[in-house]
Formats: structure tokens, C-alpha cells, sequence
DNA sequence: GCCGAACCGTAACGTACGGTACGGCTCTGG
DNA sequence: CCAGAGCCGTACCGTACGTTACGGTTCGGC
């Protein structure tokens, strides 16, 4: 699986102008991928390589600190709580549908992909483990509880979440992510967005919707 | 969409030589990633750097050059053109899937997609473009005449193959391609892979299969 | 007002690596 | 046997960039 240390502390002591930092090395990031440089960074964010290098560590460390510094920022939105019949659930899983294929195909985190892939190999720093933990593993953490609570309200038949969930995943995701990390043009407007997201929740619940259920026969 | 000439002239006009050459490169892309160095090939093939720029332009036509080679290797297999019963067409969508999930799960398959991914952002070469050609768009030129020959032989119902291809693509892949490329230490033996095959298939059927066909309701 | 800490801007250092040059070896054709 | 081509091995060059060092400036505390 993944080492675990991943998800602590996020956004632990950063003063507003080590946030500011992070900002224009994000920005840098989006704009040059993997081959930004750390002066380029000091330049854009108007603050000495000194500095950089005493708050970050050095290039790896400044690079990590900048993909957490995003992954505490993008959550995925949870909604649910509300009522339990099949027209909230059904809300809540386009919601979630929604709010993904707007996440993974936005810049920022095709960039923040990008450069965590090509470190993924050489394992200098955990930059994909990282991404994986606020990523697809923040969303199944989020979208579990509500795959349960609409089993345990009739609504759903599936016998493990995380199979369900890797479904539904699949469903919404398709080759829309690798696509784009290739650099695949996929010109993808919210209503496209919101089409696909209504399609890939349609389809999970004929696949995992209870045939028998609080709706009767 | 994708530049059309990402496919023509696969392996044209390769020597044995250069082919080895290739293979030493490509097993080192596997071991070292994007951060192999010419030194690196040179010495793995047992050649000159000389040579490698004479025969490959320099360290992008090097990697281009890997890539495509590898490419023109790994293709998906294509089953298909026997009866066209369900359970034959059942056994090609298997069949399909097993072998895309090989594929994805394949040491050489990330170790590209790595590279690729990772040259994607700033357009020096078109790894990116060539990965998904023999990849993505490969199987879906594969796959497509299946889907439509299951179609008019009244076994599946959709409207736009394109669309019921990416579902299918999205059942099969789920999360496997982007855990992997970020990393994660997903393991997948041949029995898994045999179980997904199956179950996406099942969920794909489920999903498209005619509900009036030759076997009648 | 003085001191030290933090930080900016820039210059300098070291190195890794892409790219090139060159001498020597092998092989093929004449 | 000779000429030339192709290629190996290695040394070399230039540069980009990570990292360090340092002088100058600002600012909070005494």
C-alpha cells in the first residue's frame, strides 16, 4: 500500500509569507513543470535563495512542501448529511463526481500530478505518496461513509466499500486523468463536467442500486 | 484532440544493432527513470555516445526513439472475428481487459508513462502523444469493432461507441493506472488481474447489454 | 539609538551532464 | 594490402543549476 506518515500535518507553522512563497512556487510549477529552478522561484516570489534554502531545505524539500501546500488547500467538498432517500444520495454522488473531474482537470493539479509522477520512480522524496493521500484516498475516505449510509438505508447493494467505491472511481475518472497528464488536449466546460458526472453516477447506482429496497418492487 | 502522425513508422529502418542499443536504453529507463544519462546508455550498450547521436539526434530523439520502439512491441492482442455469440464476446472483453491491465501494471508501461507524463508539460518531444497513441487510442481502435460487431449482432446496446468504449476503459483501469505512475505499491497478480477482467466485464454487459437480443426476453 | 536576527539581492562555487572531438580498432570492398 | 567507413572508448568543453557565501537593509526589542 503507502507508507502512512503522509497525511499529517499539513499546513503546521507556516508563517503568511512562507504561504506566499509556496503560492508563487505553485504558480512557477504550473507555468514550468518539474524543470522550475530555484532561482526562478526566489525571483518570482521576491524572496532570497538564502531563505529557500533555510526554510525548505533545498529544492526536493521546497518541492514537497509546495505539493502539501496545495493538498491542504484543494479538498474535495463533502456534502451529505442531509436526508437518505435516493434523490440526496444520488445529489451527493454527482456532487462528488463533479468536484473530481473539476479537480483532475484543472492545471494545478495536472501539474502537481505531473511532477509527483516523475519523482515517483527515484525515491528522493514521497511527492506521490503524498498526492495519492489527498487525492484518490481523501476522496474514498469521503465518499465511503456515504456508499455506507446509503447500503444501510436500502439504497445501495455492495458487499465492499472499496470495491464499490474503485467503481464508481473508474466510472467517473475513465481515461480522462492519464489523458490529460499526457497532454492530451481535453477541452473538458462544466457542462461536459456535469454531463459525465450524472452518466458515471446513473450507471453506478444500475450497477450497485438495491433491487430491493425502501422503494419497494 | 492529438496531432495525427504520432503513428506512422513504428519500427522503420531499425538494425539489429540499434534495436539492442533500444533494449539497453529501455531497460535502463526501467531502472533509472527520466533522470538516465547518455554516459548511462552509452556504456549499457556497449556503444559510443558518438554513435548515439549520430543514430538518434540526441537525448530526446533517444527517448522518442525508446519510446516508439517499445510501442511498436507491446500491442494489445486482438482477439475477435469468431462467433459472435455472448459468451465469445464475453471471453474477447476478458480478454481485452486482462491484457490492459498487463499491460498498465507492466514495469516497462510505467517506466514510460513516467517519461512521458513527465515530458508532457513543456513540448520539447511528443512522448506524451506517442504513449497514448499506442496506448489509449490503440485499444480503442481495437476494441470499437468488437463493441460494434456485439451491437449489430444484437448483444449490446449503445449509441456512440466512443462513449461506451471510455466506460469500458474507466471499469478496467478504475484507480490501478494513476496509483502506480504515483508510485503505490499495487500488486497485481495474474489471479487479480483474471477476477477484474471478469468483473468489469460483467459490470460492462451489465451496463450496455442489449435487454432485447437473439436470446429474446 | 543600538544590537542582533531575519531577510533580500547578487555573486561565486562545484558539479553533473548534454554535446563534441579524436585516436584507435575492425571490417568490407577493391 | 590499402582505403575508407563505421564504431568504440575516452577525454574534453560549455553550461545550467543546485547550493553556499556575503554585504546591505529592515525591523523588533532593550
Amino acid at each position: 500500500m503507502l507508507q502512512a506518515n503522509a497525511e499529517i500535518d499539513n499546513s503546521e507553522a507556516l508563517t503568511e509569507r512562507q504561504k506566499a512563497v509556496l503560492d508563487a512556487a505553485l504558480r512557477l510549477l504550473v507555468e514550468e513543470g518539474d524543470q522550475l529552478t530555484m532561482t526562478a522561484v526566489a525571483r518570482r516570489a521576491s524572496c532570497s535563495k538564502e531563505t529557500l534554502y533555510k526554510w525548505f531545505g533545498g529544492r526536493d524539500g521546497l518541492l514537497t512542501a509546495t505539493v502539501q501546500w496545495q493538498a491542504s488547500k484543494v479538498r474535495v467538498t463533502s456534502v451529505y448529511g442531509k436526508g437518505l432517500d435516493l434523490a440526496s444520495l444520488k445529489a451527493s454522488l454527482e456532487r462528488f463526481a463533479s468536484d473530481w473531474l473539476q479537480v483532475i482537470s484543472s492545471d494545478t493539479s495536472i501539474a502537481l500530478n505531473r511532477v509527483a509522477v516523475g519523482h515517483a520512480g527515484s525515491g528522493k522524496d514521497n511527492l506521490g505518496a503524498v498526492v495519492l493521500e489527498n487525492g484518490r484516498f481523501a476522496l474514498a475516505k469521503r465518499l465511503k461513509p456515504v456508499l455506507e449510509a446509503g447500503r444501510r438505508a436500502g439504497l445501495l447493494d455492495f458487499s465492499d466499500a472499496e470495491t464499490a467505491f474503485r467503481t464508481f472511481f473508474g466510472l467517473v475518472a475513465r481515461d480522462v486523468q492519464i489523458r490529460l497528464l499526457l497532454g492530451d488536449r481535453l477541452e473538458l466546460t462544466d457542462a461536459a463536467i456535469g454531463g459525465d458526472a450524472a452518466r458515471a453516477t446513473q450507471q453506478f447506482l444500475a450497477l450497485f442500486g438495491a433491487t430491493t429496497g425502501p422503494q419497494g418492487p
